[in-house]
RNA sequence: UACCCGGUGGUGUAAUCGGUAACACUACGGAUUUUGAUUCCGUCAUUCUAGGUUCAAGUCCUAGCCGGGUAACCA
């Protein structure tokens, strides 16, 4: 009865819009935007943003813009405009050559400012900030008038062009729409539109003092592009009332604002403003530091376009203020990593092993799959010898019931290779384990006829003389509490940081067909996780990022019967 | 105690005009496995509460409860 092409649900946006487009609303046309500040990098919230603006427009044969809100200069720079742009680009959306700033306006929100002023909706007032805020009230007291509200029209079409001309000194006047003191919105408590700034603009330079807010830019914006559903995030809902004022007074296209939930990720902080605190105050080592939940941080571990945008259709759009566990963003890597990520053999602690019935000086290749779920990636060959590395965690001197690796006496495989049994465990004076002495079947080599018989466990391993040295840095979740704001009194977020969310291992042993990659590239080291050459990373001193472990039942299992 | 928005399994998202609460992920159990991975199969709901309308309510009505947002010359 399922139709095995059964469209997807559609979320309440994609509802409005099929809505829109069988009223004949915009004439079937979709015209969204992504419109960042570059006051900052992108994280993962904006992909969500992103894949949704985009996809819409993707999916309903529309177009998206990206627009830059670029109306406070005091915290925007044209490094944040290139990462941005970068990201999008990275994530696999394309503007084409809609490359758009609010900054193109400040002429045209200008001429509506005094269009405005003229039609008796807007005044210059000469409040001070502190008097503004005590003038609007409270959100259960209602505002008072300016006393500067009724000012002549004349007068304010001078004053306010002098604000623009410069004769007066920062925040000494602003330019308010005449709206409604009392409104139980505050935010049509005679908003302000414009404000002098002395700031030097990333685009405009010093070509204005005064600039334009938020809400005076933003819906004017979306008109002036004509895009149809202008959707944003939760926190702006009470401000759509003053969106559609100013398209209404202004008598201009008025697009329709629409709101969805804005995601939040446990063990996780989306807020650009913390994220900057994080890097300048080296918590971490930059907006890409692979902790980081921006999208440069999350290239750099590892994560894929693909499992990302994967992430972002998983969770869905809502109006619903949610928490999204992190392990689906895990998980949703590990399935793209899973089918694309060629597999190789690395120890990340390791523990010489010796067979002592194996030939001195004899070197087998071993043929090794690169990728199970992908058979034209083929095969490679991995050297094998008599002193090898395996993992200290696939050896237990004492070893528990259920645990089939290498315990004394007893069998294991080694992947591709041989069937080996520990014999004597040689150990340091501090008692540490300095190496295992095995022997081997020489009948149970893989591919042979005697590799069929059956032993519990398999374990990886590397060729001691063939090894290559590598630096792995494992990523732990940035914050210790699955809501990071989740503090004492008087506490700040900062104490939820994890101190142990990078352990760098510097000692790794990896197969040798890994000599010398480059950076960017992704493997499966097998039985561990998926790792990333770091953009560090040079031939010789390779630097691999654990992007994710792979799912380990094992060690669910073992921490849970420790309980 | 103002205004706005929301409430469906552990998590998130669906459910056409009111008509058998579905899908994904997690968790748990099992099968397969030379990665304890992958894959496959199975298990997991008083739809916030209480009334009401109706043959029939997650959906409509009423009242309540709970959660979030909003008082930058930030976006």
């Amino acid at each position: 009865m399922t139709e095995p092409d059964a469209p997807r649900k559609l979320n309440f946006i994609e509802q409005i819009i099929e809505q829109d487009n069988e009223a004949g609303k915009w004439d079937g046309r979709v015209q969204t935007r992504f419109p960042p500040e570059p006051n900052g990098y992108l994280h993962i919230g904006h992909a969500k943003s992103i894949c949704l603006n985009f996809g819409l427009a993707e999916k309903y044969n529309g177009r998206c813009n990206l627009r830059f809100d670029d109306t406070n200069p005091a915290k925007e720079d044209q490094e944040y405009v290139d990462s941005i742009k970068a990201d999008i680009r990275w994530l696999g959306f394309d503007w084409g050559d809609r490359e758009l700033f609010a900054s193109d306006y400040f002429d045209q929100l200008y001429a509506w400012a005094v269009q405005l002023i003229q039609a008796g909706q807007a005044y210059v007032c000469e409040l001070t900030a502190e008097q503004t805020r005590e003038y609007r009230g409270t959100l259960t007291e209602p505002g008072k008038n300016s006393p500067f509200r009724d000012r002549p029209v004349e007068e304010n079409l001078d004053l306010f062009q002098r604000m623009k001309a410069g004769e007066f000194a920062d925040g000494s006047r602003t330019l308010r729409a005449k709206i409604e003191m009392t409104h139980p919105n505050l935010n049509l408590r005679d908003p302000v539109m414009y404000r002098i700034l002395r700031v030097v603009h990333h685009r405009t330079g010093e070509q204005w003092c005064i600039y334009p807010m938020y809400d005076f830019t933003h819906g004017q914006s979306d008109s002036l592009e004509r895009v149809t559903h202008s959707i944003c995030t939760l926190e702006f809902e009470n401000h759509r009332p003053l969106y559609d004022w100013y398209c209404d007074s202004l008598d201009i296209y008025h697009p329709q604002q629409i709101e969805f939930a804005r995601l939040n990720l446990s063990f996780t902080i989306t807020s650009k403003r913390k994220l900057l605190e994080l890097v300048t105050s080296g918590h971490v080592r930059g907006w890409d530091d692979p902790r980081m939940p921006t999208i440069s941080g999350m290239r750099r571990r590892g994560y894929t376009p693909e499992s990302i945008r994967q992430f972002c259709e998983r969770i869905g759009v809502a109006k619903f203020h949610s928490v999204i566990d992190m392990t689906v963003l895990e998980n949703s890597v590990r399935e793209h990593l899973n089918q694309v990520a060629p597999r190789v053999m690395g120890v990340l602690r390791p523990i010489k092993l010796v067979i002592d019935n194996y030939p001195e000086g004899q070197v087998e290749e071993m043929v090794a799959v690169n990728n199970p779920e992908d058979e034209s990636a083929g095969t490679r060959q991995v050297p094998f010898s008599r002193v090898l590395y395996i993992d200290q965690e696939d050896f237990r001197e004492e070893a528990p019931r259920k645990y089939f690796r290498l315990k004394r006496g007893g069998e294991v495989r080694l992947r591709y290779a041989y069937i080996i049994k520990c014999e004597d465990v040689i150990k340091n004076e501090d008692g540490s384990i300095r190496e295992l002495r095995c022997s081997y079947d020489p009948d149970s080599k893989s591919g042979m006829p005697g590799a069929g018989r059956k032993v519990k466990g398999t374990i990886h391993w590397v060729s001691a003389e063939h090894a290559v040295d590598a630096e792995v840095r494992l990523y732990d979740r940035l914050f210790v509490k699955e809501n990071p704001y989740d503090v004492a009194e008087g506490e700040d977020y900062k104490v939820n940081l994890n101190p142990a969310s990078l352990e760098t291992l510097s000692a790794c042993k990896l197969e040798p067909a890994l000599a010398g990659v480059g950076s960017g590239r992704t493997f499966q080291f097998e039985r561990v996780g998926y790792f990333h050459v770091d953009a560090d990373s040079r031939a010789e001193h390779l630097i691999f990022n654990r992007t994710v472990s792979l799912r380990d039942s094992w060690a669910k299992f073992e921490t849970r019967s420790k309980k």
